[in-house]
DNA sequence: TTATCTTACTTGTATATACAAGTGCAAATA
DNA sequence: TATTTGCACTTGTATATACAAGTAAGATAA
């Protein structure tokens, strides 16, 4: 498969990004502007506006006319809510992952509410479980379902402690791009007062969620259960 | 107070978002392409290309190289972790708003976890509590908080069945412009059991967001507790 | 001193243009 | 018939340019 190298907004983008996540720009900074920009990358204003605007649309800066480009700083929290997964979120170094049900071919014919075609159905879906733990405490249980189609030897790789947007990424080269959720509170079944170590009637957070992705036509599907008591989820809207 | 008139881009976002969204355009159709568009409303494709970005940026649309734009219809459910306020996101006729606690002055030193400058203590906010139905079945109740800075007559508005970004949109020209939000499981508390009639140890959800608005360094609060139990939230990431 | 104007910066809006690249279909070819 | 090629369409990327409008600070005038 061919690899497409990035546009070049895309790429200031990320050095950009880079720089602020690495705290090279704090929170109140002002970026260089854009016309310093465009003569340090050798790049035109609207290239260069096109990866601010990336970074307006994500919340990492703000934009002053008059003025420039603030730096918020990046996304505080939880950021599922977000379009990141949870371990670029809230830092690898914190989170253990669990698998609970190994990956496997089963067969669907639902996804948490989310409507799947013929064609998905016929295929089967893989099906996988995880615990996810938070400075070893349990945070997430997740159920996710991906459709069966082109993934060779996924249900045999390793998920303990790394991602699975990474994954996807790296060996299938599919990007998530977005998706849809929904969010609803629910009491803990026998099943998550299990796994969370809570008592009955504990409160806990469902988020339904469809991801759609860079290769057209394929989405996937997750039912994340959260316990909130000590991590709440942050998003910016 | 001087209103600008809307740029070129900001008009036709409007007008096309205004067609997706009383279904002239249904999930699935495609739009004019960005030549057609151009020549319709004699703009350049620059001009017209930032109109629909908007529109993919709110998940309106999406678009495929070498296909076109492509309508997703409008967000459907309860659009509130998005961008708009409640009322727009469910439609007016189905919510209803009763008053809890009428709006009144009261001095403050925080928001729901967020912090607030000396400044914004120092003048003291605005407080009001609200609870919301859907099809005369309680929802939200929320508890808002905003600054007392330059909203005159603001304590004498009726907010029955009227919308609080509305009115902070016409009489005073302040757009919510995005904000930041944290999202938690609790269990309902007297209070919360009363407002929504439900047993004890009910899960409610609970969102503690801060409005950020085009008059620079203008925030506004609002803790909103939600009844998941028919409605779930439904968001875009 | 105080108030106003000028200036130099910033981002915002808009046009005009060019070529790259993905999609789908029809015509040409084997 | 089946496959390939080419074309006409779409959006994606990038450049070059111009002027509008908000901001801040220094120069000027009252």
């Amino acid at each position: 498969m061919v690899i497409k190298e990035s546009p070049q907004y895309r790429k200031l983008y990320e050095k950009l990004r880079k720089l602020i996540e690495d705290g090279s720009y704090k929170r109140g900074d002002f970026l260089p502007s854009e016309n310093e920009l465009c003569a340090a990358h050798h790049l035109t204003r609207p290239t260069v506006r096109n990866a601010l605007y990336m970074l307006v649309n994500e919340g990492f800066i703000i934009r002053q006319q008059g003025k420039g480009s603030i730096v918020q700083g990046k996304p505080k929290g939880i950021g599922i809510l977000s379009l990141t997964g949870t371990t670029s979120a809230i830092g690898q170094d914190k989170l253990t992952t669990h698998i609970i049900v190994k990956p496997q071919i089963r067969s669907w014919d639902y996804a948490f509410g989310f409507n799947i075609t013929d064609m998905e159905k016929s295929v089967g879906c893989i099906y996988l479980e995880r615990l996810r733990l938070i400075n070893k405490v349990p945070v997430f249980y997740d159920i996710t379902m991906i459709p069966n189609l082109n993934l060779p030897r996924f249900t045999s790789r390793t998920f303990e402690n790394r991602s699975l947007f990474e994954i996807l990424r790296k060996h299938y080269h599919i990007q998530v791009k977005g998706g849809e959720q929904k969010i609803l509170a629910i009491t803990a079944d026998e099943k998550i007062r299990e796994h969370f170590g809570v008592r009955k009637n504990h409160p806990i957070l469902r988020l339904d969620r469809k991801m759609e992705t860079s290769r057209t036509g394929f989405s996937f599907y997750s039912q994340v259960f959260c316990n909130t008591e000590d991590y709440s989820l942050i998003g910016r809207f």
